[in-house]
RNA sequence: CGGGGCGUAGCGCAGCCUGGUAGCGCAUCUGGUUUGGGACCAGAGGGUCGGGUGUUCGAAUCACCCCGCCCCGACCA
């Protein structure tokens, strides 16, 4: 391709919005155009780019056994309310409706679809397993699209789901996919992890995420520096230390205007661990919808709200207002445990707990001396701190670490969370009707492009894996005489005859821009024709970041081919 | 949804406080000089100043409403 008929918008500033390097430069190198929130435009360049990881995908997708099939964006909005999604997925899932008044939505995923169509097509166990993908744009209403393709509202995702007839045929598959993202990631070039995962609106009982390590990540993790345990912190437990503590009598303690736990903590004169901290919501979702409840951590730990959510089978809990607050017989700024009208949830690690400063549910007064054995009673033991960085793996005893990452795949173990409402039945070799079990597995394409940025750049811009560039190779011409641009139209024909994708800057424009240039879009080859050189018939040979060496013209385009032979098992 | 910020040429910004001819850099176009790391000279084109209403002789500037975008929050009482 010649630069002068490609079109790479590129910007010398940055865009004022940009926030995240990868946005940044996708937008500066000429990638991508945002069209409006979360809604972008791939320009050339960045579809080349999505072409081979997709390319990347299909492959190791096909070799694991799934076979590729294309369902539609729009979907009837009676397959939500049959799964039971519809709630639950909330105003994520854009609606509309046609001329007939018919409800629509557009696909942020695709387990109700795959489903309908397989439960009118299954029929026999001899049919399965089964696993279909796709590679298509999804929309989700995102609450706050940002990073540029890191959350945008449409994205391109790819989606499988596999069918079995029994749970065991299930989690051989499952290790299949865990085994085959592990394929995809490593040939893309990544340093990621599997962790351990919630489930999310998804649903199902295992799950894995993919993380690519990088700290601009929206998710969190925690992994062992010992072994190999790693879970999402939505999700992650640990091991602390308890305080030594004795029990006591439960009395009062004036704490006048002091709400938080510093204030409390430094009052009483005890570490923060020494307090109970009870925090109040109301739910939305499931048994308890509508309802408020209370829920307690130690002062010095975070309550994980998904585990909250877990715990009360809810699809969200927002903070109580002062109202609710005192509807259950709080007082804000001074709720405790004792003598709340709530249902009341506390950490598991609370369990033996002894000598506690907690809230009286009066102003200005706290309770010391609270046991939760003793003092407490009816609450619901359950896991609800957030794990910290140094605390203890669950599994070895090692020491937790937390990282940064973008979850750019996850696969789930489904069961048959949606076949059983779907109806998606078979007969068993007994002659029996039996509902199939799921998994599902996505990987976010476009988000993996920005994920990759993130993790190759440097101060000249973008620096691709060889196997993701969009082209693999630029041919810069220095010097306009005809000598240059015939010598350079000799090699360009000859790396194109080679199978080489290459990118010919003939442009009459200085070296510095072209330079500039090729480093921005991050081109990882470059072979240069000058004045200089051809006079000595040699050209200059490099790969980006690195200096480039003088080797003889004749002998450039063979040194390409060798330096691209790991690209070719990705060829399009 | 709550809080904050921003909206002026393709990109980055000034002008607004204190109302009076809409500007600068980059980019673009023309001519010329240049050509090994984002050139130089001369000229040119490009704006509903986000939209509306109001105040005023006069609004980019002041007031009100709306829209869009960005950031933070929506979990620690």
């Amino acid at each position: 391709m010649r630069y002068s008929n490609c079109f790479v918008p590129t910007l010398r500033d940055v865009p004022a919005d940009a926030e995240v390097i990868s946005h940044q430069l996708l937008l500066r190198a000429g990638y991508i155009r945002r069209v409006t929130s979360g809604v972008y435009d791939y320009l050339p360049l960045a579809l080349r780019v999505l072409r081979r990881i997709e390319a990347i995908i299909r492959e190791e997708m096909e070799r694991a056994g799934a076979q590729e099939l294309l369902m539609p964006m729009v979907q009837p909005t009676e397959l939500w309310e049959k799964s039971g999604r519809l709630a639950k997925y909330g105003p994520e899932l854009l609606r509309f409706e046609d001329r007939h008044a018919h409800q629509s939505c557009l696909g942020p995923t695709h387990e109700e679809v795959i489903c309908d169509l397989m439960s009118r097509e299954l029929r026999s166990y001899k049919q399965l397993p089964l696993n279909l993908y796709q590679i298509q744009n999804k929309f989700r209403d995102e609450i706050r699209p940002r990073f540029g393709l890191m959350r945008g509202r449409e994205f391109v995702m790819k989606d499988a789901y596999s069918f079995h007839a029994d749970d065991e045929s299930l989690m051989a598959e499952y290790r299949n996919m865990f085994d085959t993202y592990t394929r995809i990631f490593d040939r893309l070039g990544l340093r990621f992890r599997p962790v351990e995962a919630d489930t999310g609106s998804i649903g199902g009982s295992d799950s894995h995420e993919f993380h690519v390590l990088a700290d601009s990540g929206e998710d969190v993790i925690a992994h062992c520096e010992s072994c190999e345990y790693a879970a999402n912190v939505e999700k992650a437990i640990s091991l602390r230390s308890a305080p030594v503590a004795a029990s006591a009598a439960v009395a009062e303690l004036e704490t006048p205007g002091l709400t938080s736990v510093e204030e409390v903590a430094e009052f009483a004169g005890v570490d923060a661990a020494q307090l109970l901290k009870t925090l109040v919501y109301r739910v939305s979702g499931g048994a308890f919808d509508g309802a408020v409840v209370a829920a307690c951590v130690r002062g010095d730990d975070q309550l994980q709200t998904v585990k909250l959510i877990h715990a009360l089978d809810a699809d969200a809990v927002e903070m109580a207002s002062d109202a609710e607050i005192e509807s259950i017989g709080g007082v804000t700024g001074f709720v405790g445990p004792i003598g709340l009208n709530a249902p009341l949830y506390i950490d598991s690690g609370l369990e033996h707990a002894l000598d506690l400063v907690a809230g009286a549910n009066r102003r200005d007064l706290h309770l010391t001396g609270v046991d939760v054995g003793r003092d407490i009673s009816g609450a619901q033991l359950v896991d609800l701190r957030e794990t910290r960085a140094g605390d203890g793996c669950p599994r070895c005893g090692g020491t937790i670490a937390l990282s940064r990452g973008i979850e750019v795949g996850q696969v789930f173990a489904l069961g048959r969370r949606y076949t059983e409402p779907m109806e998606v039945v078979f007969q068993n070799q007994q002659g029996k009707r039996e509902v199939a079990t799921m998994g599902c597995y996505g990987i976010g394409v476009s988000r993996l492009m920005a994920a990759v940025v993130e993790q190759c750049h440097d101060d000249g811009g973008i620096a691709w894996p060889d196997v993701l560039a969009p082209f693999p190779v630029i041919l810069v011409s220095m010097g306009k005489s005809d000598a240059v641009l015939e010598a350079s139209g000799e090699i360009y024909k000859q790396l194109q005859t080679a199978g080489i994708d290459v990118l010919w800057d003939e442009r009459n424009e200085r070296p510095g821009v072209k330079f500039k240039d090729a480093e921005l879009i991050g081109i990882p080859l470059q072979i240069v024709i000058g004045d200089r050189g051809l006079k000595e018939g040699v050209a200059e040979f490099g790969r980006r970041g690195s200096d480039r060496r003088e080797v003889a013209i004749a002998d450039v385009v063979a040194m390409a081919t060798t330096e691209l032979a790991n690209r070719a098992g990705a060829a399009i």
